[in-house]
DNA sequence: TCTGGGGTCCTAGGACCC
DNA sequence: TCTGGGGTCCTAGGACCC
């Protein structure tokens, strides 16, 4: 899709048509841009850029806060489209899905017609400012790159045996699994373009990259053998992480910060009826420098004070280290399905009914419906410079 | 008073096992 | 005359993507 939730914003909001849009996390201040409107891309907005950075190079810039249920609802009416045509739909993020149309367009020309119609069917569902770049050929790597050749509402054909002449059009980086490294690294070898990376021998390659030098070998040439496989049901971590209003240097102030994201992280899990064995906790220092650390628990939990109690461990030997910090994440993975183990306590019984209950709530009332009394506290705190009135997570 | 937040995959090295 | 070869699981860190 083109400019994502930029686009996204605009089929929402008429006045927003036509304007230079940008769309940032809650704080514009500490946030980047995500996505752009066409508009503003055309007077030097960029994905990525800092929201302040943007708006000091174009002062009209109408900057939105992302709206994250408004994108996930758009994105389930996207592969509802794609899966009108095929059940070979393979998402790869929230805008963008490998489809496998062999059968449902018969041929190589059948499949230029399913893609057109794709694009018809999205303009219906999603509406006419949501356009879609579509790149056809016969491998994923192929498409992907011919769909980035015309942006926005592209639709790019690659036919079959005519791979190298769109390799040789477009530069390394262009091709989705070579970034600036692997790109610094080839130049290094003498290799600038894709026919000079056609000219080495596979041995080169594998010396270099190991088996990443036989995909590029292969990509060189327009070759992709990896089948679309279908469904996006197996994520492999879930994750959340916050930028504080503020560098940050008291402990118990980020460790709040953490506490909220890790209870995001576990009611996503037992929204899924997942539990997680390991437990990632990271922090970003406000020189942009991270450290981390991770470990796997005795049993899986999905209980946000539990994942929190193993975080908060894991980033303890980070706080206090003279740096302050921008940042705290925590993910979890290693992911099994069912809940956390049955248990003999009481306690803990009441609190699983607990935790069920201001789930309910958060699914009626929206996720602010309730928070943590410790997190009130700090609100408490940072306003009156007293004592936090509540000290117990 | 720059630089969000969500992911995947790969490699290297250590502990441990047979 | 010391020290093979197979494997799993785990953590840290990096590259890359939208």
């Amino acid at each position: 899709m083109n400019s994502y939730f930029a686009s996204a914003e605009q089929q929402a909001n008429p006045f927003l048509r036509g304007r230079a849009v940008g769309v940032t996390g809650r704080r514009p201040e500490r946030s980047v841009v995500a996505a752009a409107s066409r508009e503003a891309k055309r007077l030097g907005i960029r994905t990525a850029m800092g929201a302040w950075e943007a708006r000091r190079t174009l002062p009209s810039l109408l900057l939105v806060a992302a709206d994250a249920e408004k994108y996930e609802d758009l994105t389930r009416r996207l592969n509802a489209v794609f899966h009108e045509f095929t059940d070979l739909v393979e998402p790869t993020s929230v805008d963008e899905s490998f489809l496998d149309v062999t059968d449902a367009a018969g041929d190589f020309l059948g499949a230029v017609v399913v893609a057109q119609a794709i694009k018809e069917r999205l303009s219906q569902e999603c509406g006419e400012w949501m356009t879609a770049s579509i790149g056809v050929a016969t491998s994923k790597e192929m498409a992907k790159l011919a769909s980035d050749r015309q942006k926005p509402d592209g639709l790019v054909v690659v036919p079959p045996g005519r791979e190298t002449e769109l390799l040789d059009a477009s530069k390394l980086t262009d091709l989705c699994g070579i970034g600036p490294r692997v790109e610094a690294r080839l130049f290094g070898m003498g290799i600038r373009s894709f026919r000079e990376l056609r000219e080495r021998p596979v041995l080169d390659l594998t010396a270099e990259f190991h088996s990443y030098g036989e995909w590029l070998h292969r990509a060189a040439r327009g070759e992709g053998d990896d089948a679309v496989v279908p469904g996006d049901g197996n994520q492999k971590t879930y994750g959340h992480s916050y930028t504080l209003p503020r560098d940050a240097d008291d402990a118990e102030d980020i460790e709040r910060f953490l506490l909220l994201q890790c209870d995001k992280v576990a009611r996503r899990l037992r929204r899924d009826g997942l539990a997680a064995r390991g437990v990632a906790a990271y922090v970003r220092f406000g020189d942009f420098s991270e450290a981390g650390r991770q470990r796997q628990s005795q049993e899986p939990v999905n209980d946000g004070l539990k994942i929190f109690k193993l975080a908060r461990e894991l980033i303890r030997p980070f706080l206090n280290s003279g740096k302050s910090v921008r940042l705290v994440g925590v993910s979890a993975s290693n992911l099994a399905r069912g809940t956390q183990q049955a248990s003999l306590f009481e306690k803990e019984r009441r609190m699983r009914s607990a935790l069920a209950a201001l789930d309910a709530i958060q699914s009626r009332y929206g996720d602010d419906a309730w928070t943590r009394a410790s997190v009130i506290a700090q609100r408490h705190r940072r306003h009156h410079r007293g004592p936090p009135r509540v000290k117990k997570f």
